[in-house]
DNA sequence: TATTGTTATACTCTATAACTATA
DNA sequence: TATAGTTATAGAGTATAACAATA
């Protein structure tokens, strides 16, 4: 069972020094991941990006457009392009703030809220479990220190 | 300090439900670590993906390209576009197998093996410490429930 | 019939820079 | 001068399907 000639025969390969490549594992745990979230949000028709941002601007009423790009790690550039579509959806409703003109602020319209109203439980049910092959414990802890990595509070309780 | 209230003045952002989803902090901690990644690989002119291929073929010569694009989570139509690219490059052999006149077997050249040569300590240097924000132990935990999670042995000490 | 690699296409996300209007 | 958002473009990476050669 530890015979690496055997796991070979048996169609397995080696990863050698990846095997201790956090950016390697991390890659390969988000696509396994994000195939776990499509399973779960099949019915809905909805990416995780966009999950992120309905989720983020349920939780900051009023966030500006810069900001909101930066606490998802999503390219200024690329916000613009999706918070407008979101837009022309009707989910989101934007404003120019009075103090700062070039500025964007961020709103949930009531249909966007009904969305989340929608998702978060999908979300909640599908976080519920452990990772697949993690127990739930393992699960919390591995959450624990990526929220750790990435200087992450864990609002879900609060 | 533990006031929303406060963190949103202080230009914080509360991630709620999303601070509990582990493909959202996956996706942020792999975009951390690339940055990383590329820090500790400026001189080299390498990417990620690049990079898994070189240490799979090293650990694995003959592997067949299928089960390569397998190993890494990458689809076959891109696999034959990376290692053609690497094969111009003269860092990759590749060769048909009498046994299955379809496949192809992909070995490392002498040049490639000197790349590997050169990559291989500049990635255990970058993988030496612990990940930012996290202690050694952590960051050797995080490693292990990720490992546990993809099934994969922890092969850099064999 | 199924599988391996290949080709082609479209789409998403990213990276970059230039532009505007405001500060 | 600097910043927020926008626009445009190019490049990765991904997803998909169709195809030829072979099993």
């Amino acid at each position: 069972m530890d015979d690496p000639r055997k796991d070979r025969s048996e169609g397995k390969v080696q990863y050698g020094p990846l095997s201790e490549a956090l950016g390697f594992l991390l890659r390969l745990g988000q696509l396994k991941s994000f195939a776990g979230f499509f399973r779960s949000f099949e019915a809905e028709d909805i990416r995780p990006g966009e999950l992120t941002v309905l989720m983020v601007l349920h939780e900051n009423p009023g966030i500006r457009q810069g900001m909101l790009a930066k606490a998802l790690s999503i390219k200024r550039a690329h916000m613009t392009k999706m918070v407008r579509q979101m837009e022309d959806e009707g989910l989101i409703l934007r404003r120019v703030p009075e103090d700062d003109k070039r500025a964007m602020e961020l709103w949930l319209t009531e249909a966007g809220e009904a969305r989340v109203a929608v998702l978060a439980p999908i979300l909640a049910e599908h976080e519920s479990g452990g990772a697949a092959g993690l127990s739930v414990t393992e699960t919390a802890e591995l959450k624990r220190l990526l929220r750790k990595m990435l200087n992450i509070r864990n609002g879900a309780s609060g």
